[in-house]
DNA sequence: TCTGGGGTCCTAGGACCC
DNA sequence: TCTGGGGTCCTAGGACCC
């Protein structure tokens, strides 16, 4: 491994070292901090065995791969005899969920040490302003380097850090950099820095954009840039080319931010091939929306939106959604409003005989006072009819249900019909390592 | 033997209102 | 009787990010 900090350190200038910063908008004060491999950094951090070797965290999908198992082709999100095909002598390990989380806040309080600026975009990475920070600990990039050294010394992680003008450039920056590197951008040698690297490490630039970038003849940063603003618009819609076009030629006038509360939440569960049975989706769908809202009622929230995905057995997709005027928050509630749509979706598509996926989301998110409560009767007159429980009954069924989970455990109760037998491809643990607001 | 789980934003058409 | 222009909300799908 890289010696702490020291090692690793680019910068990107073309002309004399230390050239006087043209204007003060313009200095390079951002800087994208990312931690390497994260989750397998932190399995080689709790046990030393591992370190060195090539390790994924998950079972039968890649959660994360360390670096020595990615120099063989694994990458997050394949599937677990593919890693094992590419890499033999793979060691898988199941994951310690709660450590990632805790490592990664531990690093976060790090970087609040240099400038309250701190923009965490997930567990594992953060923006920084440090423009505040320069008169108390240097300039960016020593204050890069401090960062790097105080997380390496004190937690014993790697972390990768860009400095630059932008956001945009700070995070390629850091990209660049890894593994365990840092790279700072002088404002002068944005172009040089740019040009040659590949459009796909820009924000915002996935496959598809990636594939219609390419059959225009526009593979770099450099040919994006050089690209009338006009015809990346109509080579990609309105949006998206000029924001693109925008961020090829270094405007980006995002700051770094304070958290927002999320606005919708979700869950989903993959199946596998499965006969797409009335009794399996609806068995599956109440246990999602009882995840779901859950979490809305742990939040104080509640949503008038809510949408359905099934994936069908050739991995196509479609949603249905429905927005209710009263917002809704009951298990009960949204599991019958999703069993609605799902049963239109599969009507709709009378030719698909399997699901792979299901997945609930509410969104239209209300805040929601305890005692302001759905009343599914004004919703849908069928179902009171039916005789279905009123909102109030079914809100203090479910808290009750909420506060002997938070007390044993999630699978310590539950409703009789929303027991999941679906494969469950992925730890508990890791769905609400996922769920955690990053702030 | 196709690929996990949790999110955001944009587009486009239609309904509806003024 | 036919017509305009603008705005908001809803729905479905797609792309992208970590």
């Amino acid at each position: 491994m890289v010696p702490p900090g020291e090692a690793n350190i680019r910068s990107y200038t073309m002309g004399a070292v230390g050239w006087p910063v043209a204007t003060h908008d313009g200095e390079a004060t951002i800087l994208h901090a990312d931690l390497d491999a994260f989750y397998a950094s932190v399995e080689q951090l709790l046990d030393p065995t591992l370190r060195g070797r090539a390790i994924a965290v998950g079972g039968s999908v890649v959660l994360a791969a360390s670096y020595e198992a990615r120099a063989t082709g694994v990458r997050a999100g394949m599937a677990g005899w593919r890693a094992r095909q590419l890499c033999p002598g793979i060691r898988f390990v199941g994951g310690h969920f709660e450590e990632y989380q805790r490592h990664g806040d531990r690093v976060m309080d790090v970087l609040r040490d240099f400038t309250p600026w701190v923009e965490r975009v997930s567990i594992d990475e953060a923006f920084l302003d440090v423009a505040g920070a320069i008169h108390l600990f240097g300039d960016p990039s020593e204050i890069a380097t401090a960062v790097r050294r105080r997380v390496r010394r004190e937690i014993g992680l790697p972390l990768s850090v860009g400095v630059a003008r932008t956001k945009h450039l700070a995070k390629i920056a850091s990209q660049v950099a890894k593994p365990d590197g840092q790279v700072t951008v002088r404002p002068l040698d944005e172009r040089a820095f740019l040009d040659p690297l590949p459009v796909e490490l820009m924000w915002g630039v996935g496959p598809s954009t990636q594939r219609r970038l390419a059959a225009a003849g526009i593979r770099t940063i450099g040919d994006l840039a050089a690209a009338p603003g006009a015809s990346l618009e109509r080579l990609l819609g309105r949006a998206v080319g000029s924001h693109l076009s925008q961020l090829a030629v270094n405007v980006d006038p995002r700051r770094i931010e304070a958290p927002r509360r999320a606005a919708s939440v979700g869950a989903q569960a993959a199946l596998g091939q499965r006969e797409a049975s009335p009794e399996l989706v609806r068995v599956t769908l109440a246990y999602l929306a009882d995840r779901v809202t859950g979490r809305l009622r742990g939040a104080g929230r509640a949503g008038r939106t809510v949408t359905v995905r099934v994936r069908f057995g050739d991995l196509r997709s479609v949603t249905r959604s429905v927005t209710v005027p009263v917002a809704v928050g009951t298990t009960l509630t949204v599991t019958e409003l999703a069993a609605d749509l799902a049963r239109d979706a599969l009507a709709d598509h009378p030719e698909q005989r399997h699901v792979t996926l299901l997945a609930v989301s509410v969104s239209n998110l209300v805040e929601q006072g305890e005692l302001q409560m759905e009343l599914p009767l004004e919703l849908d007159e069928e179902r009171h009819r039916s005789g279905s429980p009123q909102g109030a009954a079914c809100w203090s069924v479910d808290r009750s249900l909420d506060a002997v989970r938070a007390r044993f455990g999630r699978s310590s109760i539950d409703y009789a019909a929303v027991r999941f037998s679906g494969a469950a491809r992925v730890p508990d643990a890791f769905r609400e390592l996922a769920e955690r607001d990053p702030s």
